[in-house]
This record gives structure tokens, C-alpha cells and sequence, in this order.
DNA sequence: CACCATGTTAGGAG
DNA sequence: ACTCCTAACATGGT
């Protein structure tokens, strides 16, 4: 899914396909992806889907935001705020998709909310309200926020490891399995380290990192649509998804390991 | 059928 | 208080 990157791409496509001229139609297919708020489960579905997207139609988009793997536009008085979820992403097509669970349209073929698993959600909150909700409950931006060394080691604490710290969103807001790996891979440090045993040169080896990964990946993928290593699109990263495969450093072959349910794939050799 | 999947979160055990 | 693990959510692919 969607981390950081896929998200601020999936912001510049809405500004890109929408524009800011007014909105002609904003229609739930999926009437459950519109929530409350930006959580994953069903059961948050608001009562009025049609209800909530109404205000949108005949005001035009102002501001595109992005926080984290959130992220949304403001228009008139009201902002939408997307999660991608799990396999979320927009694409632009006169014909509605496989899967679709929302459209907006303004002047151009609509833009379409695809979504497979339906992770994603959508919630339609007063546009005043649109930067609190994007970063509620979040730490700064991977991204955005100058992330220094002093800062990443304010956070990076207690006895966790450092992998599974780096993806806790109340923390740092935009890391997923995926950029974690690849991160801590490029960093040299080993993903099962406990973050207060990092030392001072590792931390500062991720926070200057961090920053210059996502911007990469955002750029190659700023091209076209967000291609998912399961749609069967290449392998681009060095280490996620490439267990038993040579390190493309010193050859060892990838290992993986689980942290936090999730899948870890690390270098036993150069990460330590 | 079994297991896996770029996310989030609640509940329980130590 | 902290940390870790599991299950759920919904769905498709191998």
C-alpha cells in the first residue's frame, strides 16, 4: 500500500485532475467508504454518504494537503480527507473501474478512488478542521518537517525496535513496511535494534536518510499511475521482497524475519 | 486449502 | 507503563 510517497503522489494527481474549478459530482460508489473519521474499519460508515458529499458540488478545490499517508483537498466549506489504506490509489478514467469506491468530478474525466480490499476510507470534515484531522494522532511529517538527528532521537526511545518504532504513525507519520526496510537497509542498521541502543551516528544516519529515500521514491514514481509490486510491476527496491536474493551491496543473501506481524527484509551483513 | 499482502487498531498476556 | 502478539477488518493472488 500506499506509504508516503504513494499518498503525496495521489496528492498532486488530485490537484492535477481536478484543478480548481467547481465540482459537478462527488458520488459514493462504495457507500461505506465515506467514515466518520479516517479509520479503516466498516463499521465507521456514516449514515448519509450522499449526504456528506453533497456540500461539495458547485465549490471548487483550494488547497491540496497532505500529512503522513493522509491526505485530501479542501473546497468551499468542507475538505476530504483520504486514507489509501491497503491498496488504495486514484486513478483518472472516463469509464468507472474495477473496484471503485468513490468519483469526483470536476471538469475533466472523473477521478476514481480505486480500492480492492477496502482498507481506504474517506471522510468529509469542515475545511477548518481539514489539518487538525490529517494530523491527529501523528507525529511530524517523514517528510515535510525538518527531520533532524536531535529530533529523531527524541523519538527513537525506550526499548523497541527501531524498525517497528520508525512505522508507529504517533510517532512519525508516513513510514510503512516497505520504506522502513528500505531505509534502515540504506541506513546500515539493523531493523531489530532496540532504540536506545542505536548510537548517536546511526540515528543520525537515519534522519538524513529518511528524508532523501521518500523524495526518491516520490519521484520516480511522480512519472504515472502508482504501479504495486503485486499488480506485477518490477521490484524496485533494494531489499523489500527479495528474501534469499544478494544483498545489491556486499552479495550476502536477504533475509527476512517478522516484527510487529509484519514481514522484515534486512542484510545480516551490512546491518548491524 | 494454506498462506501472503505497501494499514490500523483493539484486546490480552507478560 | 511498556512491549509484544493475535485477531479483525475485506479481498485477491499465488
Amino acid at each position: 500500500m500506499p506509504e508516503l510517497p504513494e499518498a503525496e503522489i495521489a496528492r498532486r494527481q488530485l490537484q492535477r485532475w481536478l484543478g480548481t474549478t467547481p465540482f459537478r459530482e462527488a458520488r459514493a460508489i462504495d457507500p461505506a467508504v465515506v467514515r466518520t473519521h479516517l479509520s479503516s474499519k466498516p463499521s465507521d460508515a456514516v449514515a448519509d454518504p450522499a449526504g456528506a458529499l453533497a456540500p461539495l458540488v458547485g465549490t471548487a478545490p483550494t488547497a491540496f494537503l497532505r500529512h503522513g499517508k493522509r491526505f485530501g483537498l479542501v473546497a468551499g466549506d468542507r475538505a476530504v480527507l483520504v486514507h489509501l489504506g491497503m491498496s488504495g490509489k486514484l486513478v483518472q478514467a472516463a469509464e468507472k473501474p474495477p473496484y471503485a469506491r468513490l468519483a469526483l468530478v470536476t471538469d475533466g474525466d472523473p477521478v476514481w478512488l480505486v480500492d480492492r480490499r477496502r482498507f481506504g476510507c474517506v471522510s468529509v470534515v469542515p475545511a477548518e478542521e481539514a489539518d487538525s484531522v490529517l494530523r491527529e494522532g501523528h507525529g511530524p511529517d517523514a517528510l515535510d518537517e525538518a527531520l533532524s538527528a536531535d529530533g529523531l532521537r527524541a523519538v527513537l526511545k525506550g526499548g523497541r525496535a527501531v524498525k517497528v518504532a520508525l512505522m508507529d504513525q504517533a510517532l512519525l507519520a508516513g513510514i510503512g513496511n516497505i520504506q522502513a526496510a528500505e531505509i534502515l537497509f540504506r541506513a546500515r542498521v539493523d531493523p531489530r535494534a532496540a532504540c536506545k541502543a542505536l548510537t548517536d551516528e546511526q540515528v543520525a544516519r537515519i534522519a538524513a536518510i529518511t528524508p532523501a529515500q521518500l523524495q526518491e521514491v516520490i519521484d520516480g514514481e511522480d512519472a504515472g499511475e502508482i504501479v504495486y509490486v503485486t499488480d506485477g510491476g518490477p521490484n524496485v527496491f533494494a531489499v523489500y521482497g527479495r528474501e534469499g536474493e544478494p544483498c545489491p551491496s556486499c552479495a550476502t543473501p536477504i533475509e527476512t524475519t517478522t516484527q510487529g506481524g509484519r514481514t522484515t527484509y534486512w542484510c545480516p551483513s551490512c546491518q548491524r
